[in-house]
DNA sequence: CGGCAAGTTGAACCGCCTCAATGACGGTGG
DNA sequence: CCACCGTCATTGAGGCGGTTCAACTTGCCG
């Protein structure tokens, strides 16, 4: 994945390879990291989905982002001091584990991979600025439309996404912790969406009827998913 | 600033320094970057405050977050291909610029640098995600509040904030397009804040006259900011 | 067949928005 | 020195989007 931002020499990917650690194989809901916790480790997620999020002392939680095959988990707080989030896995997955202490040693002798890391960490980025928009700013529908393009795209760009929908084992009840909603209100908004003919959520998989009615609805500009780093610019 | 993270050695801080052009004074309420723009570059925050936000289609403002003495601008989508945001300054200024491919340049010779950049992006990141779950789960004025106690412990970190208050140039509409409100709603909201005693904001400047009942409204919690990246755990 | 998780639907309520008007302040020019 | 202006703050009345509470359905799995 990281290879999308620059091509790598020989002697990095045999350092990046020594980072990895076995992989393993995790349950659905499983928790894979805790908010506040010190020590802290990243993953690599090769299959399946999980979800990143708070929560609130009154129980109520908001989901940052949705983690699909190939993105990092935890990566935001790898190098701050304690965890601001928790990591849960929402299917089945596979991951693999980076040691904190032996990435900040390669990152040394490795300077290139540093410089990869920092684009995966500000593309993730860009997709969080993304949700707080869709919160803040957009309504329900337009939020809700954006975020299904948003989760097609990422999907596709990692080969796990065909035209016209894709397979999503959301519930309702994480869109709603993803959008600041209700699930009550998600399913009322999808119905919506139905009715218009735009996309239809049913039975863990997403089928978009209108590609350009949905991402005129969501004013869904796909420059922050679409750049593959600064290849275009060679050093 | 990045100081905070590691102990930088002598040919690092040279380094570093190289790489600052001059610095320049900038007017309030100038356009630094734009959301679209190709070619990036990257600036510190030396005096003054300045805001990033994302603007929709038909008129509607996100403030991504503010930034104050010390902060990087522009740090998100420095790698990026296009800039996701655009950052305009709210005060008076004065920032000093650096160039993309220069900072490339020399994070090849000097990673340690790479790892300290790394650091900042990912506090910056921890402070979206909290403004992510100030508007999407919190109400009004638990969001506000929790936004206004940020900003005084950002201040307090870089020496600009006094106990029980601080110069605060913010508007109502500024607030509003950071919480996703109006500036009528945070009008009223900060009347509520006033009138149970807990804070009040009158020309300019933020007055905290419960900071106690502050946090406790608003689940404030500092870890996020309080981290000083991992100098208490030297390589 | 029983049990649980997820989805669906209705009715009443409230937080926040919209539209509209007024007030307070600092700057500018006559 | 005052009249004028633009920006920001303040307040009211009415409406909408989304919530809350509650009930019922569907589908899956043992």
């Amino acid at each position: 994945q990281l290879g999308r931002f620059i091509n790598f020499r020989e002697d990095e990917l045999k350092g990046l390879q020594r980072l990895v650690e076995p992989r393993r194989k995790v349950e659905a809901h499983t928790q894979l990291t805790f908010e506040g916790q010190g020590r802290q480790d990243c993953y690599v997620l090769l299959e399946g989905w999980a979800a990143c999020y708070k929560l609130l002392p009154d129980g109520k939680r908001q989901i940052i982002n949705f983690s699909i095959p190939g993105d990092f988990l935890g990566l935001r707080s790898f190098l701050l001091r304690t965890a601001d989030h928790s990591v849960v896995t929402l299917t089945q997955a596979l991951v693999s584990q980076f040691e904190q202490q032996r990435v900040l040693e390669t990152l040394e002798d490795l300077p290139r991979l540093g410089a990869a890391i920092l684009w995966a960490l500000s593309r993730e980025e860009a997709i969080v600025v993304q949700h707080l928009v869709n919160i803040g700013r957009r309504t329900a529908i337009e939020g809700l439309a954006h975020l299904l393009l948003e989760i097609g795209q990422r999907l596709r760009v990692v080969g796990l996404g065909e035209d016209g929908g894709y397979a999503c084992p959301l519930t309702q009840e994480a869109l709603a912790d993803a959008m600041g909603l209700t699930p009550i209100h998600v399913n009322r908004i999808l119905r919506q969406l139905r009715e218009r003919g735009l996309a239809s959520l049913t039975g863990r998989r997403l089928v978009i009827h209108d590609l350009a009615g949905l991402r005129e609805l969501a004013d869904f500009n796909i420059a922050y998913l679409d750049h593959d780093g600064i290849k275009h610019k060679p050093e």
